[in-house]
DNA sequence: AAATAAAGTTAGGTATACCTAATAAAGATA
DNA sequence: TATCTTTATTAGGTATACCTAACTTTATTT
Protein backbone atom coordinates (compact mmCIF):
# COMPACT_ATOMS: atom_id res chain seq x y z
CA UNK A 1 0.00 0.00 0.00
CA UNK A 2 1.03 3.39 -1.01
CA UNK A 3 1.01 6.16 2.17
CA UNK A 4 -0.12 10.09 1.24
CA UNK A 5 3.57 10.69 1.75
CA UNK A 6 4.82 8.26 -1.09
CA UNK A 7 2.33 9.81 -3.49
CA UNK A 8 3.12 13.04 -2.34
CA UNK A 9 6.94 11.73 -3.41
CA UNK A 10 6.07 10.33 -6.00
CA UNK A 11 4.31 13.63 -7.86
CA UNK A 12 7.24 15.41 -6.82
CA UNK A 13 9.77 13.53 -8.42
CA UNK A 14 7.35 13.56 -11.54
CA UNK A 15 7.04 16.56 -11.63
CA UNK A 16 10.94 17.38 -11.01
CA UNK A 17 11.60 14.83 -13.69
CA UNK A 18 9.04 16.36 -16.45
CA UNK A 19 10.95 19.56 -15.78
CA UNK A 20 14.56 18.84 -15.38
CA UNK A 21 14.59 15.81 -16.98
CA UNK A 22 16.39 14.30 -14.11
CA UNK A 23 15.96 14.02 -10.54
CA UNK A 24 18.32 15.11 -7.51
CA UNK A 25 17.37 13.94 -4.33
CA UNK A 26 18.30 17.87 -3.11
CA UNK A 27 15.35 19.20 -4.98
CA UNK A 28 13.29 16.70 -3.63
CA UNK A 29 13.97 18.01 -0.60
CA UNK A 30 14.06 21.85 -1.85
CA UNK A 31 10.21 21.12 -3.47
CA UNK A 32 9.02 19.27 -0.68
CA UNK A 33 10.57 21.44 2.50
CA UNK A 34 11.91 18.33 4.08
CA UNK A 35 15.64 17.65 4.90
CA UNK A 36 17.32 15.29 2.81
CA UNK A 37 17.85 12.59 5.08
CA UNK A 38 14.31 12.73 4.49
CA UNK A 39 14.26 12.24 1.04
CA UNK A 40 16.64 9.90 1.50
CA UNK A 41 14.62 7.52 3.76
CA UNK A 42 11.57 8.06 1.30
CA UNK A 43 13.53 7.20 -1.95
CA UNK A 44 14.77 3.83 0.02
CA UNK A 45 11.12 2.75 0.71
CA UNK A 46 10.10 3.58 -2.64
CA UNK A 47 12.20 1.91 -4.08
CA UNK A 48 12.06 -0.70 -1.95
CA UNK A 49 8.39 -0.70 -3.18
CA UNK A 50 9.02 -0.92 -6.87
CA UNK A 51 7.78 2.71 -7.66
CA UNK A 52 11.14 3.29 -8.19
CA UNK A 53 14.76 2.15 -9.62
CA UNK A 54 17.54 3.62 -7.44
CA UNK A 55 21.09 2.99 -6.36
CA UNK A 56 23.05 5.07 -3.80
CA UNK A 57 24.38 7.91 -4.79
CA UNK A 58 23.21 6.82 -8.47
CA UNK A 59 19.97 8.38 -10.68
CA UNK A 60 16.16 7.59 -10.00
CA UNK A 61 14.02 6.09 -12.38
CA UNK A 62 10.28 5.27 -12.12
CA UNK A 63 9.07 1.54 -13.22
CA UNK A 64 6.17 0.95 -15.35
CA UNK A 65 4.41 0.71 -11.73
CA UNK A 66 5.92 3.70 -10.51
CA UNK A 67 5.43 5.70 -13.63
CA UNK A 68 1.46 4.62 -13.77
CA UNK A 69 0.74 5.44 -10.39
CA UNK A 70 2.47 8.91 -10.52
CA UNK A 71 0.52 9.55 -13.51
CA UNK A 72 -1.97 8.82 -11.59
CA UNK A 73 -1.42 11.33 -9.02
CA UNK A 74 -0.51 13.93 -11.64
CA UNK A 75 -3.94 13.27 -13.38
CA UNK A 76 -6.05 13.73 -9.98
CA UNK A 77 -4.35 16.68 -8.63
CA UNK A 78 -4.99 18.66 -12.29
CA UNK A 79 -8.62 17.71 -11.92
CA UNK A 80 -8.69 19.26 -8.29
CA UNK A 81 -6.82 22.41 -9.52
CA UNK A 82 -9.43 22.81 -12.23
CA UNK A 83 -12.16 22.67 -9.99
CA UNK A 84 -10.90 24.90 -7.14
CA UNK A 85 -10.19 27.89 -10.19
CA UNK A 86 -13.73 26.79 -11.79
CA UNK A 87 -14.86 27.94 -8.26
CA UNK A 88 -12.88 30.72 -8.31
CA UNK A 89 -10.27 29.48 -6.11
CA UNK A 90 -7.09 31.95 -6.91
CA UNK A 91 -3.88 29.74 -8.95
CA UNK A 92 -2.06 29.42 -5.51
CA UNK A 93 -4.36 28.32 -3.19
CA UNK A 94 -5.53 26.34 -5.98
CA UNK A 95 -2.11 24.31 -5.87
CA UNK A 96 -1.33 24.08 -2.46
CA UNK A 97 -5.23 22.78 -1.28
CA UNK A 98 -5.15 20.45 -4.61
CA UNK A 99 -1.84 18.76 -2.85
CA UNK A 100 -3.98 18.26 0.17
CA UNK A 101 -7.28 17.07 -1.35
CA UNK A 102 -5.90 14.45 -3.96
CA UNK A 103 -5.59 11.95 -1.54
CA UNK A 104 -7.66 9.24 -0.22
CA UNK A 105 -10.55 9.97 -2.06
CA UNK A 106 -13.33 7.23 -3.34
CA UNK A 107 -13.07 6.71 -7.24
CA UNK A 108 -16.12 7.60 -6.97
CA UNK A 109 -15.67 10.84 -5.82
CA UNK A 110 -13.05 11.65 -8.52
CA UNK A 111 -15.37 10.20 -11.61
CA UNK A 112 -17.91 12.64 -10.52
CA UNK A 113 -15.92 15.14 -10.00
CA UNK A 114 -14.16 14.69 -13.37
CA UNK A 115 -17.65 14.35 -15.06
CA UNK A 116 -18.74 17.70 -13.54
CA UNK A 117 -16.07 19.75 -14.37
CA UNK A 118 -15.84 18.73 -17.48
CA UNK A 119 -19.65 19.26 -17.93
CA UNK A 120 -18.63 22.79 -17.01
CA UNK A 121 -15.88 23.43 -19.24
CA UNK A 122 -17.84 21.88 -22.05
CA UNK A 123 -20.90 24.23 -21.34
CA UNK A 124 -21.51 26.85 -24.25
CA UNK A 125 -20.47 30.10 -23.58
CA UNK A 126 -24.01 30.92 -24.34
CA UNK A 127 -25.20 29.45 -21.37
CA UNK A 128 -23.12 32.31 -19.04
CA UNK A 129 -22.95 30.24 -16.13
CA UNK A 130 -19.81 32.03 -15.27
CA UNK A 131 -21.30 35.32 -15.25
CA UNK A 132 -24.36 34.49 -13.35
CA UNK A 133 -22.13 33.57 -10.58
CA UNK A 134 -19.80 36.47 -10.42
CA UNK A 135 -23.34 38.25 -10.62
CA UNK A 136 -24.69 36.58 -7.42
CA UNK A 137 -21.21 37.43 -5.51
CA UNK A 138 -21.21 40.03 -6.08
CA UNK A 139 -24.66 40.79 -5.16
CA UNK A 140 -23.60 38.97 -1.68
CA UNK A 141 -21.15 41.19 -1.36
CA UNK A 142 -23.39 44.59 -0.82
CA UNK A 143 -25.52 43.27 1.66
CA UNK B 1 -2.05 23.73 16.96
CA UNK B 2 -5.25 21.50 16.31
CA UNK B 3 -4.06 18.27 14.19
CA UNK B 4 -6.34 16.33 11.67
CA UNK B 5 -6.75 13.56 14.30
CA UNK B 6 -7.83 16.28 16.86
CA UNK B 7 -10.17 17.56 14.34
CA UNK B 8 -11.54 14.02 14.05
CA UNK B 9 -11.93 13.48 17.88
CA UNK B 10 -13.93 16.48 18.11
CA UNK B 11 -15.94 15.97 15.28
CA UNK B 12 -16.75 12.85 16.42
CA UNK B 13 -17.42 13.59 20.05
CA UNK B 14 -19.72 16.71 18.67
CA UNK B 15 -21.60 13.94 16.75
CA UNK B 16 -22.17 11.51 19.83
CA UNK B 17 -22.99 14.42 22.15
CA UNK B 18 -25.89 15.49 19.47
CA UNK B 19 -27.25 12.26 19.23
CA UNK B 20 -26.63 10.69 22.43
CA UNK B 21 -26.99 13.36 24.83
CA UNK B 22 -23.71 12.32 26.12
CA UNK B 23 -20.45 10.84 25.32
CA UNK B 24 -18.61 7.63 26.09
CA UNK B 25 -15.09 6.60 25.35
CA UNK B 26 -16.33 3.63 24.36
CA UNK B 27 -18.54 5.44 22.01
CA UNK B 28 -15.95 7.57 20.15
CA UNK B 29 -13.75 4.24 19.86
CA UNK B 30 -16.56 2.68 18.13
CA UNK B 31 -17.44 5.53 15.79
CA UNK B 32 -13.88 6.26 14.76
CA UNK B 33 -12.64 2.17 14.83
CA UNK B 34 -9.75 3.27 17.06
CA UNK B 35 -8.68 1.23 20.34
CA UNK B 36 -10.41 2.13 23.53
CA UNK B 37 -6.20 3.33 24.87
CA UNK B 38 -6.23 5.72 21.66
CA UNK B 39 -9.44 7.44 22.85
CA UNK B 40 -8.23 7.93 26.44
CA UNK B 41 -4.81 9.18 25.21
CA UNK B 42 -6.84 11.81 22.81
CA UNK B 43 -9.00 12.52 25.44
CA UNK B 44 -5.97 13.87 27.54
CA UNK B 45 -4.26 15.73 24.99
CA UNK B 46 -7.95 17.56 24.15
CA UNK B 47 -8.19 18.03 27.71
CA UNK B 48 -4.58 19.58 27.61
CA UNK B 49 -5.10 21.63 25.32
CA UNK B 50 -8.65 23.26 26.73
CA UNK B 51 -10.83 21.92 24.08
CA UNK B 52 -12.77 19.61 26.78
CA UNK B 53 -13.20 19.38 30.19
CA UNK B 54 -12.55 16.13 31.60
CA UNK B 55 -11.33 14.31 34.58
CA UNK B 56 -10.58 10.51 34.85
CA UNK B 57 -13.60 8.38 34.76
CA UNK B 58 -16.04 11.33 34.51
CA UNK B 59 -17.51 12.88 31.62
CA UNK B 60 -16.64 14.78 28.16
CA UNK B 61 -18.05 18.48 28.48
CA UNK B 62 -16.61 21.32 25.40
CA UNK B 63 -15.03 24.41 26.48
CA UNK B 64 -16.04 27.45 24.80
CA UNK B 65 -13.19 27.14 22.35
CA UNK B 66 -13.93 23.51 21.93
CA UNK B 67 -17.24 23.74 21.22
CA UNK B 68 -16.06 26.78 18.70
CA UNK B 69 -13.78 24.91 16.75
CA UNK B 70 -15.78 21.28 16.91
CA UNK B 71 -18.81 23.67 15.31
CA UNK B 72 -16.54 24.78 12.95
CA UNK B 73 -15.32 21.44 11.63
CA UNK B 74 -19.14 19.89 11.74
CA UNK B 75 -19.72 22.98 9.63
CA UNK B 76 -17.15 22.54 7.20
CA UNK B 77 -17.70 18.68 6.90
CA UNK B 78 -21.79 19.54 5.61
CA UNK B 79 -20.43 21.73 3.07
CA UNK B 80 -18.50 18.78 1.31
CA UNK B 81 -20.87 16.59 1.77
CA UNK B 82 -22.96 19.03 0.26
CA UNK B 83 -20.64 19.96 -2.56
CA UNK B 84 -20.36 16.55 -2.66
CA UNK B 85 -23.85 15.17 -3.53
CA UNK B 86 -24.44 17.94 -5.94
CA UNK B 87 -21.61 16.30 -8.30
CA UNK B 88 -23.31 13.01 -7.85
CA UNK B 89 -21.63 11.08 -5.24
CA UNK B 90 -23.67 8.36 -3.09
CA UNK B 91 -24.46 9.66 0.64
CA UNK B 92 -22.06 7.32 2.33
CA UNK B 93 -18.85 7.92 -0.46
CA UNK B 94 -19.65 11.99 0.82
CA UNK B 95 -20.23 11.15 3.82
CA UNK B 96 -16.53 9.61 3.94
CA UNK B 97 -14.84 11.29 1.22
CA UNK B 98 -15.66 14.97 3.51
CA UNK B 99 -14.09 13.36 6.50
CA UNK B 100 -11.06 13.56 4.35
CA UNK B 101 -11.44 16.47 2.64
CA UNK B 102 -12.32 19.02 5.29
CA UNK B 103 -8.99 19.21 6.57
CA UNK B 104 -6.42 21.56 6.25
CA UNK B 105 -8.34 23.26 3.28
CA UNK B 106 -7.66 27.08 2.81
CA UNK B 107 -10.63 29.65 4.09
CA UNK B 108 -10.48 30.93 0.34
CA UNK B 109 -11.35 27.55 -0.73
CA UNK B 110 -14.04 27.01 2.21
CA UNK B 111 -15.25 30.71 0.89
CA UNK B 112 -15.59 29.86 -3.03
CA UNK B 113 -16.92 26.37 -1.94
CA UNK B 114 -19.49 27.68 0.04
CA UNK B 115 -20.46 30.69 -2.57
CA UNK B 116 -21.13 27.86 -5.19
CA UNK B 117 -22.73 25.25 -3.56
CA UNK B 118 -24.91 28.63 -2.38
CA UNK B 119 -25.42 29.77 -5.72
CA UNK B 120 -26.44 26.33 -7.19
CA UNK B 121 -28.44 25.65 -4.81
CA UNK B 122 -30.59 29.04 -4.70
CA UNK B 123 -31.05 28.88 -9.00
CA UNK B 124 -34.33 28.96 -9.62
CA UNK B 125 -36.06 25.34 -10.90
CA UNK B 126 -36.34 26.55 -14.54
CA UNK B 127 -32.57 26.37 -14.77
CA UNK B 128 -32.66 23.21 -15.49
CA UNK B 129 -28.77 22.57 -15.05
CA UNK B 130 -29.39 18.74 -12.90
CA UNK B 131 -31.04 17.83 -16.00
CA UNK B 132 -28.30 18.81 -18.33
CA UNK B 133 -26.05 17.02 -16.36
CA UNK B 134 -27.55 14.05 -15.96
CA UNK B 135 -28.38 14.22 -19.44
CA UNK B 136 -24.85 14.77 -20.29
CA UNK B 137 -23.65 11.95 -18.29
CA UNK B 138 -26.69 9.58 -20.36
CA UNK B 139 -24.44 10.50 -23.47
CA UNK B 140 -21.44 10.14 -22.10
CA UNK B 141 -22.55 6.66 -21.24
CA UNK B 142 -23.68 5.76 -24.65
CA UNK B 143 -20.01 6.18 -26.29
C1' DA C 1 46.03 14.69 -8.73
C1' DA C 2 44.85 16.95 -4.33
C1' DA C 3 41.86 19.98 -1.95
C1' DT C 4 37.48 21.76 -1.46
C1' DA C 5 32.63 21.99 -2.16
C1' DA C 6 28.29 19.78 -2.91
C1' DA C 7 25.23 16.02 -2.50
C1' DG C 8 23.76 11.87 -0.22
C1' DT C 9 23.69 8.61 3.76
C1' DT C 10 23.80 6.94 8.53
C1' DA C 11 23.11 7.49 13.34
C1' DG C 12 20.39 8.91 16.84
C1' DG C 13 16.42 11.19 18.53
C1' DT C 14 11.44 13.62 18.48
C1' DA C 15 6.41 13.62 17.74
C1' DT C 16 2.07 11.63 16.34
C1' DA C 17 -1.00 8.02 16.30
C1' DC C 18 -1.85 3.39 16.68
C1' DC C 19 -2.01 -1.28 18.94
C1' DT C 20 -2.32 -5.37 22.72
C1' DA C 21 -2.09 -6.90 27.39
C1' DA C 22 -2.62 -5.90 31.99
C1' DT C 23 -4.69 -3.13 35.66
C1' DA C 24 -7.98 -0.10 37.96
C1' DA C 25 -12.31 2.08 38.68
C1' DA C 26 -17.41 2.30 38.15
C1' DG C 27 -21.77 0.34 37.55
C1' DA C 28 -25.01 -3.52 37.61
C1' DT C 29 -26.71 -7.65 39.65
C1' DA C 30 -27.18 -11.59 42.51
C1' DT D 1 -22.73 -5.93 50.15
C1' DA D 2 -19.83 -8.81 47.41
C1' DT D 3 -19.18 -10.37 42.82
C1' DC D 4 -19.10 -9.82 38.16
C1' DT D 5 -19.24 -7.10 34.04
C1' DT D 6 -18.32 -3.05 31.66
C1' DT D 7 -15.57 0.85 30.92
C1' DA D 8 -11.33 3.44 31.27
C1' DT D 9 -6.35 3.84 32.08
C1' DT D 10 -1.51 2.65 32.15
C1' DA D 11 2.46 0.24 30.40
C1' DG D 12 5.07 -1.09 26.74
C1' DG D 13 5.81 -1.46 21.93
C1' DT D 14 5.14 -0.60 16.49
C1' DA D 15 5.04 2.33 12.35
C1' DT D 16 5.41 6.66 9.89
C1' DA D 17 7.57 10.78 9.07
C1' DC D 18 10.36 14.31 10.55
C1' DC D 19 14.74 16.55 12.32
C1' DT D 20 20.08 17.72 13.36
C1' DA D 21 24.79 16.35 13.43
C1' DA D 22 28.33 13.59 11.72
C1' DC D 23 30.22 11.04 8.02
C1' DT D 24 30.89 9.32 3.14
C1' DT D 25 30.83 9.66 -1.64
C1' DT D 26 30.88 12.22 -5.83
C1' DA D 27 31.86 16.32 -8.42
C1' DT D 28 34.35 20.57 -9.14
C1' DT D 29 38.22 23.51 -9.00
C1' DT D 30 42.77 24.74 -8.71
Amino acid sequence: MTTRNMEDYLEAIWNLQDKKGYVKAKDIAERLEVSRPSVSGMIKKLSENNYILYEKYGGIVFTEKGKKLAQKIKKRHNLFVEFLKIIGVSEQNAQTDACRLEHDVSPETITCLLEFVEFISLLPESSKWKEYFQEYLKKKDML
